[in-house]
DNA sequence: ACGTGAAGTATATGCTCCTG
DNA sequence: CAGGAGCATATACTTCACGT
């Protein structure tokens, strides 16, 4: 186990009261008249009762152009809370509304005093898409403040097999909560993602019928895959007689995923002995990543199993060559003889 | 078993500046 | 001047905590 998940918090949010307006706003000293003036740019062209106007039809295309990128019902509904808890408050005119300068400092100032500093930057995101859309030229004075959050878990062989035993002992345990059925389908989907790089959102929505278990080849069509480009990978032949086993006992419908999200993320939360474990979901993939570079596995083959963007990449632009075949061929040079030693109880 | 809102994080893309 | 390093920003996924 490495230093932990988490991140250093000495490193994050550099001053969150600052950051409500951009750099070049503060920079030049004859912009501001006062402490509280308002940058020039803003007040340059307008006075204290100008106000910007957002109408419905903004707001519709900002929604649509998320449901255009296929994003999470989640994702959507955090960002239309977002622009309502704005619009509250601002002024209703029915079709639209308007709003001044003020109105959304004292807005995006309540939200920084409330909420977290992640909070408060995916607000000014959203807004900033909302102006940009609208034809509001607030969008340069917003200044999105940065933050720094990096997992620097390092999960090995072992830390995932401890990860199994724990799921199995509570098997064991016949504890209520946890029936044999989902925790074998917690086991195989850890390692669906342990092996194959999948990411947790990935997985559960994955049909299972995506995974062809003869082959050992896990196809991510494009609607599921996270950047929208459809890839291939693959399962270690230990998965694959688990995988094998599992649907023998089963019989699991194949289009559904091998585990909901809910199934794999309760137990996490609500069994003592999994929350205070370090490791997630998540981390399987991580594993994936880690893992391959300690065998030492070719990188832009990792990349395209894990479906990396390869820009700027022009050795992997030009793999594009690599079959299916030659794909698998180098994971089972790499990840062959992977295995976990987990049988499924 | 599923829902919801907030907090946290991963990763793609953009931008600037540099170098062979 | 293509290509890349390195940092900033945009974007959406994941986890947590508390419900029903």
């Amino acid at each position: 186990m490495g230093p932990g998940p988490g991140f250093e918090p000495g490193l994050g949010d550099p001053q969150p009261q600052n950051a409500l307006f951009g750099q070049q706003a503060f920079q030049k000293p004859q912009n501001q008249k006062t402490k509280n003036s308002l940058p020039a740019t803003i007040q340059g062209n307008s006075n204290e009762s100008d106000r910007y106007i957002i109408t419905k039809k903004h707001v519709d295309l900002l929604l649509l152009e998320l449901k255009a990128n296929n994003v999470a019902q989640h994702h959507l509904n955090f960002v239309t809370r977002t622009i309502q808890r704005f619009l509250d408050n601002t002024t209703n005119h029915g079709e639209y509304w308007s709003f001044t300068v003020e109105d959304l400092i004292s807005h995006l100032q309540k939200i920084q005093k409330q909420y977290s500093p992640s909070f408060y930057r995916k607000n000014v995101t959203y807004l900033k898409k909302l102006f940009r859309i609208a034809g509001i030229p607030l969008e340069n004075h917003l200044k999105t403040p940065r933050y720094i959050g990096v997992d620097m878990t390092v999960i090995t062989l072992r830390d995932v097999q401890n990860l199994t035993k724990t799921i199995q002992k509570l098997q064991l345990a016949r504890d209520p909560e946890l029936s044999d059925l989902i925790a074998n389908k917690m086991i195989l989907g850890l390692l669906i993602m342990a092996t194959g790089g999948l990411r947790v959102y990935e997985l559960t929505s994955l049909p299972l019928s995506y995974i062809d278990i003869t082959k050992r080849t896990i196809s991510v069509p494009p609607e599921v895959a996270k950047t929208g480009q459809p890839r291939m990978t693959f399962i270690t032949p230990e998965v694959q007689a688990l995988l094998r086993k599992y649907v023998k006992k089963y019989e699991p419908n194949p289009n559904e995923p091998v585990i909901s999200y809910f199934s794999l993320e309760k137990p996490f939360i609500r069994k003592q002995e999994l929350a205070n474990q370090p490791i997630r979901p998540k981390h399987m993939r991580k594993f994936f990543s880690q893992e391959w570079d300690r065998r030492n596995g070719n990188a832009t083959v990792k990349k395209l199993l894990m479906g990396h963007s390869i820009r700027g990449d022009i050795n992997a632009l030009h793999y594009s060559h690599h079959t299916p075949e030659s794909l698998q061929r180098v994971y089972d040079k790499v990840f062959g003889k992977l295995k976990f030693n987990v049988k499924l109880l």
